[in-house]
RNA sequence: GCUCCCAUCGUCUAGCGGUCUAGGACGUGGCCCUCUCAAGGCCAAAACACGGGUUCGAUUCCCGUUGGGAGCACCA
């Protein structure tokens, strides 16, 4: 029997970072074993689903590199078919209506409650037989009463409760709509879904709708529950209290191979290695060697191997990745300017290993995107490093660099030294970082002969003689 | 409260009875390198929650305790 697997998301919201990892262990799974892997919409709740909050999704999982089959299906197309379900287990007896008003139901509920026992629905109108013309009612699965829906899970083992503890739930609201769990199942079973991957969270839900495969005689697909990512409190992760949007992620300047990346190690893992591709997770990923206990997502980690990625990707990806940073931070015919400028790539390879996410390149790589004319002096810095004794050193150093037969790092620094030999007393380091303001206007940046050689030769004349042009006097 | 689940450094984890004076990674501290910022190299501090068993032997198996989490809807 061939493999199917499903990611069904509810369009709520943005795709969080606990989806977005249940999706990759979905796709990477399935797409080891060759299987089947869709993508359905839950969207049953019709009042908080909204259609940017599924393309949201949709988007978010293309960026982070998945991709599904036979294209996508809504939950919400499926009415129909729920509906018969439905039909077919109230004729078949394995369901029934229920007539008991929320307020009836409540008030039995706090009774029980109340000598600390836990409420199951108590079969009022089990065996009450009402017919369709009863009124107002829902229907009800009938659960049995004693025995265990139990079943083999890929990640948590031999995993059930007693059908006691569960109860005869709702799958039809009085309005007719069919509730979630009768909808999943339902849909699971027409899908021919094998193997059912979702978070741990749905653990409790499983005994119920073992029932309605029971109930609607289907086979049991495996269940793989895999451990929450909770936060840096523990606990469930919250939209108030910590980042979990996909979008945030890459808006911050997260690349999606990093984000692959820290996801996938978060509930499972392959001995010590810490780095995995996109392809080495597919080539990689198995269910036997995921988790039980749940992980804190720790933003330290993400920024590491963010950075790790950043090193080693493709100059020209970075380039492209880094375009709508660099607009951010400058302007967006600046940033389109820069991108097209022979100089970038090379300014890139200086960057990878001080940028942890390309929003930190672009903020570094911004003096390069500005005019000459427009870059802006960090103040403190100039007070510090812009002595007025450096003035002639300066000076002569532009002299020096007009004069350079060739424009590269190793005749920038013949440059540097040439000066510093002519002046008694003047360290590199003084001089260096003068010219690194004058330059960048900052006094951190990447080697100075690396930064001016990528600079250019007229971009950096000029922008010294902008600088002589402010120096301060003696 | 009830049901279910989980438990190795601060965090992610290796470990699937002896190889553990418990390994790796992030983070942290120190040193080196150095024109700044990084990156890199080296070193360091840092964990088997507790108590009973089982066993010749438990981080590893079982049971409790404690702690944490999830679920208890005519939400998904």
């Amino acid at each position: 029997m061939s493999i199917r697997t499903r990611f069904a998301p509810s369009p709520t919201g943005f795709l969080h970072i606990g989806g977005a990892r249940t999706a990759l262990y979905n796709w990477a799974w399935t797409r080891r074993h060759g299987g089947t892997f869709v993508l359905r919409i839950e969207d049953t709740d019709r009042a908080r689903s909204t259609a940017e909050s599924e393309a949201a999704i949709v988007d978010g999982l293309r960026w982070l590199g998945m991709d599904w089959d036979e294209g996508l299906s809504r939950q919400s197309e499926r009415g129909d078919l729920h509906r018969a379900a439905i039909e077919t287990l109230l004729a078949r007896d394995r369901a029934y209506r229920c007539v008991c008003t929320p307020d009836q139901i409540e008030a039995r509920k706090q009774q029980v409650t109340a000598t600390g026992a836990k409420w199951t629905y108590d079969g009022r109108c089990a065996e009450a037989a009402h017919g369709p013309a009863c009124g107002p009612h829902t229907v009800r699965l009938r659960v049995p009463k004693d025995g265990r829906l139990g079943w083999e899970d890929l990640v948590f083992g031999p995993s059930g409760q007693d059908a006691r503890e569960i109860g005869d739930m709702v799958i039809r609201r009085s309005d007719g709509s069919p509730l979630y769990h009768l909808a999943v199942v339902v849909d699971d079973v027409d899908m021919k879904i094998t193997h059912v991957i979702r978070g741990a969270d749905h653990l409790n839900n499983t005994p119920f709708q073992i029932a309605l495969y029971r109930a609607l005689d289907a086979p049991l697909p495996q269940f793989a529950h895999v451990p929450l990512i909770v936060g840096a409190d523990g606990r469930k992760l919250s939209k108030r209290r910590d980042p979990v949007s996909v979008q945030h992620f890459r808006e911050a300047g997260y690349l999606p191979e990093a984000l692959c990346n820290w996801l996938v190690r978060i509930g499972w893992s392959h001995g010590d290695q810490e780095l995995f591709s996109l392809d080495e997770i597919r080539a990689l990923f198995s269910l036997e060697a995921a988790h039980r206990s749940s992980g804190q997502a720790d933003p330290q980690k993400l920024d590491w191997i963010n950075q790790a990625w950043i090193k080693q990707l493709p100059v020209g990806r970075l380039v492209a990745e880094l375009q709508p940073f660099l607009a951010a931070v400058t302007d967006p015919g600046a940033a389109a300017a820069a991108t097209g400028d022979a100089g970038l790539p090379g300014l890139v390879d200086l960057l990878r290993e001080r940028s942890k996410t390309l929003a930190e390149m672009a903020a570094r790589a911004r003096f390069f995107a500005l005019p000459d004319d427009a870059l802006d002096y960090d103040a403190k810095a100039v007070q510090k490093h812009w002595k007025p004794a450096l003035r002639a050193p300066l000076a002569a150093l532009r002299d020096a660099l007009a004069a350079l037969p060739a424009w590269e790092p190793a005749g920038v620094e013949a440059a540097f030294e040439g000066v510093l030999a002519q002046h008694e007393g003047l360290g590199r380091g003084p001089l260096a970082q003068a010219v690194r303001i004058a330059v960048t206007g900052s006094a951190a940046s990447p080697g100075i002969y690396e930064t001016l050689a990528v600079l250019g030769r007229d971009r950096t004349a000029a922008r010294l003689a902008r600088a002589l042009a402010a120096w301060p006097a003696g």
